[in-house]
DNA sequence: ATAAAAAAGGACAACTTTGTCTTTAATTAA
DNA sequence: TTAATTAAAGACAAAGTTGTCCTTTTTTAT
């Protein structure tokens, strides 16, 4: 049974939440502390974070002792959709609800019209939350990973 | 990788459509004409077309020559909302969109604020589309299930 | 009654996703 | 330079989803 996303992405932007807010090039966090604090399986979320390191440098990875994981501050300014892209999820939110193939403006499936807006407002939300956004508001005390 | 519904759930909604519009009980449609108009895999299609009949009887079947599936007038006012309940989706729509098991208004995830409304809306989708109403919006000829 | 047609039901294969473990490579500290 | 620490990489296991096929049951028409 499915929403939105795959475990795999789930675990990638609470991963990422958590080592923009803990994590530092002075202070990198372990893999055990990463799937400690967002509740995932660790060599799971091993893989996953070696996705987020590997092309994009999303986060950075620094291995043996002291080693760990940490993001750049120019990062911060990336949104989750830019998670979603590097997990392979991005055209998701292009696709048809009703998963049809054909389905566009002139070829519209039953949901087509009214699902737009809601795509609409699914995007603004994934376009519009920097992952320094999010951290500011976890500061604020108000938000939990888990 | 995901979006909104398993393949199980795009094809139910897109038989049922098709059965409410193409078929009546004088009328039945069996289940290759069924698999063949919404494009799904006609073996796959016949499991999915039992979850639908079994308790809810939400479309009909009747085995033997002329038999097939169709579905009573009384059920044009079931809504999509109806069809995920069936196929074990129904909970889908409360979930977090980030897969926190604890995540709720006072323990929020970081996504629960912009999410909510747009949750309302995914819901209010589901429960405003009648089977009824969406055979007529197909019937004005805009619609296509493939 | 018999044969044919159709869905029901069960078994199972293929594929994907999730999760685990082991070995290797890199880095640091002593 | 050696030992310890940590991520990387690869192999693989478990579970779930999707898809296929075969046999049985029900119903209809002849």
């Amino acid at each position: 049974m499915f929403f939105m996303f795959s475990k795999a992405t789930e675990y990638a932007i609470r991963a990422v939440i958590f080592i923009a807010q803990k994590g530092s090039e002075e202070h990198k966090l372990a893999l055990p502390e990463i799937a400690e604090a967002i509740q995932s399986p660790p060599f799971f979320t091993a893989k996953i974070l070696q996705k987020l390191t590997n092309g994009s440098q999303l986060i950075q990875s620094v291995r043996g002792p002291n080693g760990g994981f940490y993001i750049r501050p120019e990062k911060l300014t990336w949104t989750i959709r830019e998670i979603l892209n590097i997990m392979g999820e991005g055209e998701m939110l292009d696709k048809c609800v009703l998963g049809l193939k054909l389905c566009s403006e002139i070829n519209p499936c039953p949901l087509h019209e009214v699902y737009k807006p809601i795509k609409t407002q699914l995007n603004a939300m994934f376009e519009n939350k920097s992952i320094g956004l999010l951290v500011k508001e976890m500061e604020a005390g108000k938000f939990s990973l888990i």
